[in-house]
DNA sequence: TAGTATAGTTAGCCGCGGCTAACTTGTCAA
DNA sequence: TTGACAAGTTAGCCGCGGCTAACTATACTA
């Protein structure tokens, strides 16, 4: 898994949540990203059992992809409430923990954690 | 510039404090990056002007390549250090900040360092 | 019923940044 | 002097992940 598939899989959970479906335009309006892009990237994703789409092209996470999207989901909210804490403004502080998020450990994300706590 | 880059400039500085000359050979063992893949991005360097290299292809930082490889290499140890301080192990510290280290915001930083003052 | 808009796909381009194969060049030792 | 090794370069391959152009298919509307 890549850091753009983990960014796929976290989008299509994000607009799941606020909405009755998603498609794949849906997420190319979300990412800002061409129609031929994210088609291929879902694909892809559904080669890889991530996500399966309908007929109707409503597509909808896998137990494999629900998984990793919520694990990034997760160090998304905890690394910006960190950044936040620390005095970063709310922009910024989304913007890198969008790109923190796919780079950390599974290590060094628990003790992130659990600082956090304190 | 991209994060590769920043790598390559980070590499010859720290080359450039144990040893008195650095080739292009010596950031290739450094990096486990093929010869051809070293050269290929020492030319690039040079040519934007970040590094110069002398006629015994002995490799020196220009000051915006110093710039750049000294702000990186900041963010490295400072962000080891935060890591290790909430119980990070120093090998997964160390791997985990030189990801960190490309990605995030001066804004970022900043509060970072700030932070790990108190 | 015909025209138009929307969604998706296919084909193919591009820059990035790794790689191998193979060549050149220079040095040093037998 | 020659042969071998070390360093560097050139040419070209690959996967990744964006992109546009152009096509198809469906559905709504005039």
């Amino acid at each position: 898994m890549q850091e753009s598939g983990e960014m796929y899989l976290e989008t299509i959970l994000t607009l799941s949540e606020n909405n009755s479906y998603v498609r794949s335009i849906d997420v190319a309006d979300a990412m800002s990203f061409s129609k031929p892009s994210v088609s291929r990237a879902m694909s892809k994703l559904k080669a890889d059992n991530y996500i399966s789409i309908d007929k109707n092209g409503f597509i909808t996470l896998t137990d494999s992809g629900r998984a990793i999207a919520e694990k990034i989901y997760e160090r998304h909210t905890v690394i910006s409430k960190l950044l936040m804490s620390i005095g970063v403004d709310e922009e910024t502080a989304t913007a890198d923990a969008c790109r923190i998020e796919h780079v950390i450990s599974d290590k060094t994300f628990a003790a992130v954690k659990k600082a956090i706590k304190k």
